[in-house]
DNA sequence: CCCAACCCTGACGTTAACGTCAGGGTCAAG
DNA sequence: CTTGACCCTGACGTTAACGTCAGGGTTGGG
């Protein structure tokens, strides 16, 4: 049903509004083998499948888990031989479990940083008015409550240079 | 303390060493305006205070948050006129605070992409022979378990080209 | 003094993912 | 058949963050 027959074939220029993207980007997109228009008018405008719609969307998600254009490509290429088969869906098993634990770093690693913000910027409100870290005694307004514990990302702003 | 004299000071290739870097990527944090070493040797070596271990640091820990060796740069500019005043420390804050917003949504991002990836997942657990969504139709060992909620992520993979 | 290990300053190379012309054809509405 | 909006194929440009020579000094231990 998505392949109906009668669904309307798109020009780039309608494709590339409808993902948000340039006709550059779709061009190279082809290029890389990512993508291709299902034919071309007798003078050469490209014209795609509505179901393109759906695999750009895909490659944008993909980049998005940190994938380059060319993983994209590589994977779509061993994809290929064998389109249907349990092989096929092995590779994809394991393109998406690699990526899954990736991505699970990927957030522990953001949370991580997200927690030394968030200490930094608990520690700057302790002062709204004195230097960063080491050189507090430069501040007269201020008290000397948070003197030893500053954190790295606020200590390391005021190093040499 | 972090500032004592009787410190010793370091040449580029130990410092590099000791913060996993190579000596290039540190004299370009130095054409960046994001380091300097605190004095050469009559020849001319570079010597670096022990505390710059401490910026290069934080420098990468705010590209893990998806900042620009420019972006850190234009921030130590500014934050350069004035280094211990409250407009340095409000910098400092807005900075972090910016920051801080921007990695909780890409941890949400993250988070979605990281469902995504679960789903499809499961998904292709429920037949681990049979073709990726629309095309089920072309395995013959699969009973019709999983057929209407095929994930964007694994349908896409059977589209045009 | 000698030599290996290190360091210096240019300056050009690299990868990713497009951007941006240039110089033309093509489509479809009127 | 005339336009204005679109599209085509090259092909060179761009940004980030270094990598990689080349050619030549510097250090410091023995």
């Amino acid at each position: 049903m998505s392949t109906n027959l009668n669904t309307r074939l798109l020009r780039v220029g309608e494709l590339a509004r409808r993902v948000n993207k340039t006709t550059r980007a779709l061009r190279f997109y082809e290029e890389m083998d990512l993508l291709a228009p299902v034919q071309r008018t007798a003078g050469g405008f490209r014209l795609y499948h509505p179901d393109t719609l759906t695999r750009i969307q895909w490659i944008d998600r993909l980049q998005e888990l940190g994938f380059s254009l060319s993983d994209i490509r590589g994977f779509l290429e061993t994809f290929r031989g064998e389109p249907h088969g349990p092989a096929a869906m092995e590779q994809l098993r394991s393109f998406y479990t690699e990526k899954l634990s990736e991505t699970r770093a990927a957030v522990a690693r953001l949370k991580s940083l997200e927690s030394d913000l968030q200490h930094s910027l608990t520690y700057l409100e302790g002062c709204h008015s004195c230097a960063p870290a080491t050189l507090r005694s430069a501040c007269h307004s201020c008290n000397e409550e948070h003197e030893n514990d500053a954190p790295a990302m606020v200590s390391a702003v005021a190093s040499p240079i």
